[in-house]
DNA sequence: CAATACTGTTCACGCAGATTAACAGTGTTA
DNA sequence: TAACACTGTTAATCTGCGTGAACAGTATTG
């Protein structure tokens, strides 16, 4: 069996596991809209995934992940979240543009890379004293173009 | 003029970038086998490039960019090497996966986000003291799984 | 239970990008 | 210059993933 699923059916994994967070029940026409194909887009990527055992789906009924189909969409999801947060908290990106990045990378990063980065994340922000000050630091150049110490008397005015 | 470019489309005008760097001149061959696609393939990545006017070549002639072909290599190229250097200095990545991992990844990181990430590591580790104590701390705690200061006697045991 | 509205599938097709096999052009060298 | 080795192109074909149009199944509701 080739565990190895392309860009695009990691995206339908991923979609029918958010999809089924929510409501317990999982639709064609959810999918759909989520990932902004066709239906019939749709229909020929479940009968691919159910045909490598990743879903379970009978025509006409509703769509439901395998244990292993799970699996890949937990992977997937996590590197998703991990490449966000990091965008987010640590390269100060907008919420909006992060998701899309994250979206697209999560099918370029290596699980070594994806695990590393995790724990980089987890090493800068899960600290007692919270926020390092260099990131603070970080953020504040790279969104004003100048350190903190430099513009103490602009950022006070600014107020 | 459409200047989006698929992922494909970046990796052929990044290999003729770099492939034209050493030697002056580029042929098909090369390009095939930096890129590990076959040469009927690369010939008509060609005439798809050369019809954006992204290149300039002739049959059975050299391969050259134009300006705007360039324009794009280096930018594909410019990511590539963030990512790289970020995976690898920041992170602690071996050499030969975060090349890979840059490969796919630089398809997929907005401007913003590269030019973000750009900054942050000329931020970490372009200062006057060098590589900040924490990011030794986290590379230490990454590869051996604990602290420096957590084994400092089993780490001079060692020695 | 029929009419209607919605959901899902099938089919024919398009496009991007890759391949193999066969052919064409180029250049080196005896 | 003729033979040979190498380089590059063409043509036919494949696969993945998407589409619109037409059709089939399901469910709601008067």
């Amino acid at each position: 069996m080739d565990r190895e699923q392309s860009p695009s059916m990691e995206d339908y994994l991923e979609a029918i596991s958010v999809l089924a967070r929510g409501r317990k029940v999982v639709r064609v026409t959810q999918i759909s809209n989520m990932l902004g194909v066709k239906k019939p887009s749709v229909t020929s990527a479940l009968k691919k995934l159910r045909e490598a055992k990743l879903i379970e789906h009978e025509k006409y009924g509703y769509v439901e992940l395998t244990e292993e189909g799970q699996r890949i969409a937990d992977d997937v999801w996590q590197r998703h979240e991990v490449l966000r947060h990091f965008l987010v908290e640590i390269l100060g990106i907008d919420q909006e543009r992060a998701a899309e990045d994250a979206c697209k990378m999560e099918h370029a990063v290596s699980p070594v890379t994806a695990e590393r980065l995790s724990k980089f994340v987890d090493f800068v922000l899960s600290r007692p004293q919270g926020e390092p000050e260099w990131l603070k630091s970080f953020k504040h150049y790279s969104e004003h173009g100048n350190f903190p110490a430099e513009c103490k008397t602009k950022c006070e005015r600014e107020r």
